[in-house]
DNA sequence: CTTGTAGGGTTGTCTGATAACCTTGTATGG
DNA sequence: CCATACAAGGTTATCAGACAACCCTACAAG
């Protein structure tokens, strides 16, 4: 017997901001249009102006939106937006998983080449403790989820690019949540072995400064593990 | 005679989250800890609690603090971020720009492959359309750097991935307008003719599903680009 | 030792008001 | 007729105070 996460209305404006950043990427607003008036948006939904503005500004910060003093609330042109933001739901479908496992793809291989090429000795001790992480996780709920999202985020951090740190880390993150709760079981031992094996053939390559072979390494890696979760990626 | 300062002290809001952010990441608030009330934060920086709560909220949505009704807000795990956000200041340094390029690089090349792959007819002509747009724009600040971002943004959608288009959207644009502001001169005739034959390679490798073709030809596109910016980029 | 309960503190939301600002229409003077 | 100044109304930005919802702690009761 299991009990479920229970969801209590969270954070009304949150939930406001979602309705109408829906509206706009629906197309219910176009870029430049102007929104209705915070007084009528909080008749609308039925709650005080205070939230909507907080949904608002929300809107504003993710660039969705420009306010005007005086004159009112704008939708800005959505190719200007000012943040990159995948929403962890929209990850549950599987057809979304694998674009996004594709987006990784290239990324990772080329963050593996780059951290071939440019690594330090610092950056081969994170390597080399996450890696010992995985081998010493008593399970691979927790403890070897950890390992493996440190591993993949010192190789991003060897590329001496802050931008694979940011992107990667992010992306990995995403994953890995996005795994642990679609597919929330524990591994079998054989498979951990393999999983371990493949982080070791890029730490090799990595640690020997082989672009070519860690690339490989982290394209197989990938593509494996995607096919662990019955996902096939195109090759590239 | 002088004029006053006319200092617009924009969004109160904004300047506040600033300051906290800059708070955390500059350690004088370290990972779990809380932040002070916001009844003494409105003090601290006399303001009303209003525009308190609306910086923090901004916070969380960036997702460097969460908030417990009844508790208080506390610092994040930095490496839990909610959005990826990418400060047009921060790629004005040459090293960064070069580092954004290098992120840029292998994406795009993985998107001409995709593309060449599932492109459809009607991306197809959104593709002509750019190609088209940047053969008759009468100059390369407004008319051409426009037909060029469209064209990249036609080749991400070709993909029939969602992520390309969002992610190459957002870095594409940022890269643009990063080129536009350091490098503010108008490009020679001789030097136009050889981007637009550039792109009008990849367009006609994507058109006739040429992958490994379409991937050169934006690798090229890419490396003699950001050459042409002084940038070298490492071939990957 | 466990459970229930009261109290204080904090965030979430509501209400109303004022300030700052923009747009528009109208009057004024040339 | 045209340009400027001014008044009016609408909208966002900010303020102030209150209550609701919620969490934590301590203490009493069994």
């Amino acid at each position: 017997m299991s009990f479920q996460q229970l969801s209590r209305t969270e954070h009304l404006p949150k939930r406001i901001a979602e309705e109408i950043g829906r509206g706009i990427a629906g197309g219910r607003f176009a870029s430049g249009d102007k929104l209705p008036t915070e007084h009528i948006l909080a008749q609308t939904f039925g709650v005080s102006r205070s939230v909507v503005r907080e949904a608002i500004a929300q809107l504003r910060n993710e660039g969705m939106v420009e306010t005007r003093q005086g004159v009112g609330a704008f939708v800005t042109d959505p190719q200007r937006r000012a943040t990159i933001r995948v929403e962890q739901a929209s990850l549950a479908d599987p057809v979304s998983l694998r674009n996004f496992f594709q987006l990784r793809l290239p990324l990772e291989i080329e963050a593996a080449r780059l951290a071939a090429r440019h690594r330090t000795p610092a950056e081969i001790a994170a390597l080399d403790e996450a890696l010992d992480g995985m081998v010493k996780a008593r399970d691979w709920l927790d403890e070897g989820v950890k390992a493996d999202l440190a591993f993949h985020r010192a190789l991003a951090a060897a590329t001496q690019n802050e931008f694979y740190a940011i992107f990667l880390g992010y992306i990995a993150e995403k994953t890995s949540t996005s795994i642990n709760t679609s597919f929330p079981r524990e591994m079998g031992a054989e498979i951990v072995k393999v999983t371990i094996g493949e982080h070791a053939a890029i730490h090799g390559a990595v640690v020997a400064g082989d672009a070519a072979r860690a690339g490989e390494a982290m394209r197989q890696h990938l593509i494996n593990s995607a096919a662990r979760l019955g996902i096939t990626l195109e090759a590239g």
